[in-house]
RNA sequence: GCCCCCGUAGCUCAGGGGAGAGAGCAGUGGCCUCCGGAGCCAUGCGCGCAGGUUCGAAUCCUGCCGGGGGCACCA
């Protein structure tokens, strides 16, 4: 039985209470029965706390209502005992025929278990990275590359229509600034003011030397032009390629020129407009803003003419609404905080719901650490860590893991001489280990012989305390799921994972698997072998939505 | 000045109202006759402070203290 099922029979049996008048409720009072994992074993399987929650409403002591509800729920063949505890817990255990019986679910549902409805009928767009066309992904961007595409994986999991979306900042005089920083560097002088300085400027000024050998000598204007488009889509290509290579992909990439060019920006102006946000002021046009919890207006057009950055920021968004978005998730970091509420009265100016249709989340910043050092990150120096470089110092699994593991909220220091540590203080080793460990299992039962998929498999059998907590928490992956995806969290799927490579350790430490030597292979062999093959299922699913590996070997 | 995030074990951090608050690391001591020791077991009086809401608060609210980040007709 799976906590969603036993919630339903808790919930049916208060039902039932009500319905023998055993218990008195208002009309129309909503039951919210759920079952959770107690943290102390002795509590049983599982608890609820449906009677403490009853205690008011039914004027009734909540122990008197947990003993009624604990004599109904043991009614059920799939329960072995129900028990009032504590101030009125009622703590459930199962039989182990009906707890074994998730094994068997979730190789049945294979790479599908796991996956819910939580977030069906949702068309989410979710943008995140969105990197300057003009340097490569860094170490600030990869904290998004992977959480971004884990809470894009989780929402999709969960029934979501989700859009991955890249948006390319193409337009602007940052754009020209890198490209006079690149022309400089092809006839070896320094960066302009505010240009761009990292050795890859030099190389892409070599690529584009090299294959366009007249570059070099046409007017300046053309040259200039020519340096910053050829130079713009290499760096394009070479940040595609990154995230590729990382493991991340998006469905749109987005260009802040095509944006203007489609006459999107226009159209936003009218509807803003048309809806009475828009006036001019000073020479230049304003987006009331502070109409809509913002400090304070913004300007679109400057007084010069020139659109602000600002100006494309409202276009895209009224653009992804009009693209059939109901929900647009912005992944940015903490130094852009001061945009979320710009951002939300944008869509309210535009006569959206800030709360439902748009959502900004904030993760604070990475830090990286070696040697004991902090490896320090300077622009002007051009020294950035990429995210190739920590791809390459310590591959993506381990990278993908360690940036997934913690909640964004939080600054993040990446250690990484611990990273390249292939031991029990690098999780995402412990992680795969535990799945590679059964992989082999698997593998060594195959060459035995044993072909436990069509052997009849007994549920009852699995019955040591070890096998009983390893099912409860093969139980509560598809809420985990859920929650990451509703709370856009998917760290929880890691540290959920964790905590199954311990359960899964603990049992394979005391319950032996296989036969041993020329020993007959019984019930019992094969009933481990469907929990074996259950639990191997559950890290395939969970680090696939992590966008981590789950080698067979290592 | 205003705004956002964070204060949990020696260290790095989990804990979206529930029962003596957890994990890894570091330290100490155990476990290999055959399925992967990259493993398992034992050993731990810590929720920054003060109020409030609640049957119940590390979790929600308010104020303070300490740390990090941010305020643009820049991009």
């Amino acid at each position: 039985m799976t906590p969603d099922a036993l919630a339903a029979l808790v919930s049916a049996s208060v039902t039932d209470l009500i319905q023998a008048n055993k218990l008195c409720l208002p009309e129309g009072y909503l039951v919210n029965a759920s079952v959770e994992r107690p943290k102390n074993r002795e509590h049983g399987d599982y608890a609820t706390n449906v009677a403490m929650t009853l205690a008011k409403p039914a004027h009734t002591p909540p122990r008197v209502i947990g003993e009624l509800l604990a004599a109904e729920l043991e009614k059920s063949p799939a329960v072995a005992s129900a028990v009032v505890a504590g101030p009125g817990f009622v703590n459930i255990t199962l039989e182990a025929a009906s707890q074994g019986e998730v094994a068997s679910r979730i190789v049945a549902q294979g790479d599908h278990y796991g996956q819910g409805t939580s977030q069906r009928g949702r068309w989410i767009n979710i943008e995140f990275i969105s990197a300057n066309p003009t340097g490569p992904i860094h170490l600030g961007h990869t904290r998004w590359a992977a959480v971004g595409d884990s809470i894009a994986r989780v929402l999709r999991a969960q029934g979501a229509d989700v859009t991955r979306e890249f948006y390319i900042n193409d337009r602007g005089v940052q754009m020209d600034r890198f490209g006079e920083s690149i022309m400089n560097a092809a006839h070896g002088r320094p960066a302009p003011e505010g240009g761009y300085h990292g050795s890859y400027v030099k190389d892409l000024a070599a690529e584009i030397v090299a294959n366009d050998r007249g570059v070099t000598d046409l007017p300046i204007d053309e040259q200039l032009v020519m340096f910053r488009e050829l130079g713009y889509r290499l760096m394009l290509e070479a940040q595609q390629e990154s995230l590729t290579r990382f493991g991340t992909e998006f469905d749109v990439w987005y260009s802040e020129r095509t944006l203007h060019e489609s006459g999107a920006v226009d159209r936003a102006f009218e509807q803003l407009r048309g809806q009475g946000h828009l006036y001019e002021a000073g020479g230049a046009i304003w987006l009331r803003t502070s109409d809509f919890d913002d400090d304070k207006d913004r300007v679109l057009v400057k007084a010069d003419g020139d659109l602000t950055y600002f100006a494309s920021d409202t276009a895209y968004y009224v653009d992804k609404r009009a693209r059939g978005a109901d929900r647009c998730i912005y992944l940015l970091g903490a130094d852009h905080h001061g945009y979320v509420n710009r951002l939300r009265a944008v869509a309210a100016c535009a006569g959206d719901d800030p709360d439902a249709n748009i959502e900004v989340l904030i993760g604070q910043l990475v830090k990286m650490v070696k040697g004991g050092e902090e490896v320090r990150m300077s622009k002007r120096a051009g020294n950035v860590i990429t995210i190739d470089d920590l791809v390459d110092e310590v591959g993506v699994d381990a990278a993908r893991y360690s940036l997934i593991r913690y909640p964004v909220d939080s600054p993040l220091v990446l250690d990484v001489d611990l990273l390249l540590r292939r031991s029990n203080d690098n999780p995402v080793y412990y992680v795969q280990y535990a799945s590679a460990r059964i992989a082999s299992v698997l593998r060594n039962a195959a060459e035995l012989g044993i072909d436990w998929r069509t052997a009849a498999f007994d549920p009852a059998l699995l019955d040591h305390e070890r096998e009983s907590d390893l099912l409860g928490v093969l139980g509560e992956f598809p809420r985990i799921v859920a929650s990451a995806a509703e709370l856009r969290e998917p760290h929880r799927v890691a540290r959920y994972l964790e905590t199954l490579a311990t359960a899964y350790h603990r049992f394979y430490d005391v319950c032996r698997v296989l036969p041993m030597g020329e020993e007959p292979v019984d019930g019992r062999h094969v009933a481990r072998l469907w929990l074996c093959a259950a639990s191997r299922q559950v890290f395939v699913n969970g680090l696939g939505l992590l966008g981590v590996s789950a080698p067979e070997r290592m």
